[in-house]
DNA sequence: CGCCAGGCCGTGT
DNA sequence: ACACGGCATGGC
């Protein structure tokens, strides 16, 4: 399924940013929320020098929910981009390095103590900013278990959803060497994305699918 | 205009 | 433990 998605649709290189800092406040930001939202609110914070740890910590709240506030639930992001500044402060000296020292089990925890940060947000982080070989999940990979009846029984929306998605994953890379995980994550969680933007809508079914087309899609 | 987006969390059973 | 609704905005 990998390799025949990368036929098609090429190399992805995920994250789209252009450090660590920035890969963190999109994974915040593309929650529930389209990245073409996203990337405006990015602009702005940019603009506003608020695309760093040292700028994000100088802002007030009042004025990072006017810049977050293009892609939604400003209420929400803005004061947990501001507690995930205060973690990084008050516990890791203001290191990203220091943050992601710690072993991956415990990082993923801490990770998922902070305010608005799910299994999602927290994998995503770990993979794409920190470099840690963890599979990320999300709706479209679960529309497309769902759909092509990759696991039974489906995945739902739920943790325990989650949970069953990110060990397909593992499962499915099983076979490849531990110094390639990251990079083969990050290429399969972005073809995934590729084709449910492209094909998998949220009710109706996949409309000229490209996996339907593959003789040879199916893990399992 | 209605549907939807690269989730997460509080509340009620 | 589980289902369910709210959260906010903008693109299409």
């Amino acid at each position: 399924m990998h390799d025949w998605l990368e036929t098609a649709y090429g190399p992805q290189h995920w994250w789209p940013a252009e450090t660590a800092f920035e890969v963190i406040l999109g994974a915040y930001l593309t929650q529930n929320t389209s990245w073409k939202a996203v990337e405006r609110s990015l602009a702005n914070l940019r603009a506003a020098g608020a695309m760093t740890l040292d700028g994000l910590r100088s802002i007030s709240l009042e004025e990072l929910r006017k810049l977050v506030q293009p892609s939604g639930f400003q209420s929400r992001k803005a004061p947990a981009l501001k507690a995930f500044v205060a973690m990084l402060d008050d516990e890791f000296d203001g290191s990203l390095a220091k943050l992601s020292s710690l072993p991956t089990d415990a990082l993923r925890r801490r990770l998922l103590n902070l305010p608005s940060v799910g299994p999602e947000t927290a994998d995503a982080i770990l993979l794409y900013a920190l470099g840690h070989p963890v599979p990320v999940a999300d709706e479209y990979l679960r529309r497309i278990i769902e759909r092509h009846e990759l696991l039974a029984p489906p995945p739902e929306r739920n943790r325990k959803g989650y949970q069953a998605m990110a060990e397909f994953t593992r499962l499915a890379f099983a076979a490849v060497p531990k110094e390639s995980r990251a990079s083969l994550f990050s290429q399969f969680h972005a073809l995934t994305v590729a084709v449910g933007k492209a094909h998998c809508r949220r009710e109706a079914r996949c409309q000229n699918c490209p996996l339907a087309a593959d003789p040879h899609p199916v893990i399992g």
